[in-house]
DNA sequence: TATGAATGAGATTTCATTCAT
DNA sequence: GATGAATGAAATCTCATTCAT
């Protein structure tokens, strides 16, 4: 019925839809505005779609792949600083090409994870999840982090703030990539005190 | 006109309100479902409020003033480093009084942040950094930091981790409120480096 | 059940309607502001009238029974001249007392007029029609208007110009009522051309 | 984003439309009305228009772009008596052209002036205003109209009358067109008296 | 593939009116 | 007489989706 996943018309429409996304959320978006994006009327966008949700649905499941491929990745390396350092450098990286994803799931968290359509989003946060407490545990155990370290707790402090320089990329701010994940490594290890 | 501010009825339904758009924003919630919360219909939420935006106005305009309460009170403070675990400390005990405001500006920040109504919203938010950079700024100048800290990114880095826990006062996780502010201080100050 | 007709706060209520009426028209203004404008809730108007409708009614009866009085003065005038002169003198007068009523028929000539309740509103405008085409007719017969005169055309032409002045109550022109009423007069006598 | 305003069946619409404001006026029209009349739902109407104001709009500006060309075209005539003339004849084609703009100036003045949207109708009244007003100070100076003319007085005065014939093309009376523009020149110039 | 038109469910809002206290 | 709270019907508007051409 609708065309094929690999169309590059519809690749550009994705594209569009996700730069709406991204500004707005996904539920303030209308399919008017995409379509409008794109030049064309409303009713045409479902030749390519059945629905508003199959674009997110292509949005945050391209986006998800990509994630879990880092992390796994990173899981692979033997020294547990390494491996978060890797984490925090792929995360940055991806979420830089998925800044539509990233805001779906800020703004609308709740109406994708309630619907069974999106049941994966749970799962990969929990992979997620899994890799950072991982890697910390492995840290702390052989001393090379702080031995009173509530690891479950901290990658819960740390979760979000990986993913928001994202939503920066629109403001003129002055920071490059690398500063960024610099300034968040450092952070993240040493703190902000003077020695 | 409408029910004045200070009505115990009007009160009820604002916190009523409340906990619905912390459960699911405040887009997402639907008039419908504040009366029916009430136990009334939709049109009688038109006696106590003239829109659904007054009920956001009050939830969030009390958020705000509550905060800055809290940053002017720590900016008094002499030394950076307390005055930075103040901004921390209060920053936590306000944020669980105000979990509805919280998530109405995670999930609808574009949403009111372009409206002149909320004008207030983009104000606070500018004197919410100002304060974070003017303490990190003294802390690095006096020796308390380190003296390559970026400020600014470091209050961008850390400014959204700051308002997260408090989503997950609805979730049954094992920390208490004091547990969260003592791993964030830490994490903040230390990092999780083991010396 | 309701406050008796003469009673003295009802009839400033009603005098508070009215003055609301004639500014924004019958539907246009809500009962919500007439109990405003009383200092009173809406609610509590119901002790007076038993509907919105039954104020109007008060203002529109009170306004044609004064038109009428003074209408019927005029017509046992021998005079059409002077019969015609005392109609537009009275019924300016009139109007100057009654400006709600006016700006009622004014705006919401169909709504009332549909109303089997108002049926008195098209009985007294088929009497003040008669009194215009009697008086016409008569000064034409008797040599004293022009032999062409489209009797009932010229009233139809004239009816409305008579309303109008009374509208003109707020603003800050600079007539006084006999100025108009002597422009009118001329007007519709001698025409503006120059003899 | 609507359908353009060039587009048949939005003129269609208008027309629609039109016919429910003469009939009953803008406000106490419904868009359920217009949409019943088009046979659609009225949510449908949206697609076309995005308000019932932009309907109102439309029919307004129509309407008063007509009467200024009408104005316009006369105000360039020399003689005076002449231009007036051309004005009521212009006046009344245009305004049986126009029966549902009428309607709802007459109706609704208050409630379309005081929004931002409708500026354009005090700009143009001004403009009518000035057109007659013109017109009867040049017709007095040269001697053709009485000296004693209270011009702007004069204009209040038949402002109104102007519009009003167009009211009654719906009820069936007995007169053309032609009719009431005679009556009306004869009554404007020379008055009802006899000679 | 796209247009043009429409659906239909549901959202926010308005407002005259009622009534227990 | 008035308050405070609510009703209930109806209004305007939104928007994802459908479908004949």
């Amino acid at each position: 019925m609708t065309t094929p996943r690999n169309s590059e018309r519809r690749t550009h429409l994705v594209q569009l839809a996700g730069d709406l996304f991204a500004e707005k959320g996904f539920r303030a978006t209308t399919v008017r505005e995409i379509a409008d994006a794109a030049g064309i009327l409303s009713g045409s966008l479902y030749h390519h779609f059945d629905s508003k949700e199959s674009i997110g649905d292509e949005l945050l499941s391209a986006f998800l792949d990509d994630v879990l491929a880092g992390y796994r990745a990173a899981a692979a390396e033997p020294d547990p600083r390494r491996a978060i350092e890797q984490i925090v450098r792929s995360s940055t990286a991806t979420l830089s090409r998925h800044r539509a994803a990233l805001t779906m799931l800020q703004n609308d968290w709740t109406y994708f994870s309630a619907q069974p359509r999106f049941a994966y989003l749970r799962t990969a946060m929990k992979e997620i999840e899994q890799t950072w407490i991982d890697q910390l545990d492995r840290g702390r155990e052989s001393g090379l982090f702080r031995a009173d370290l509530d690891t479950r707790l901290t990658y819960r402090l740390l979760r979000d703030i990986l993913w928001i320089p994202t939503s920066w990329a629109q403001s003129k701010n002055a920071w490059t990539d690398d500063q960024i994940v610099d300034g968040l490594l450092r952070l993240l290890f040493d703190g902000i005190t003077a020695r």
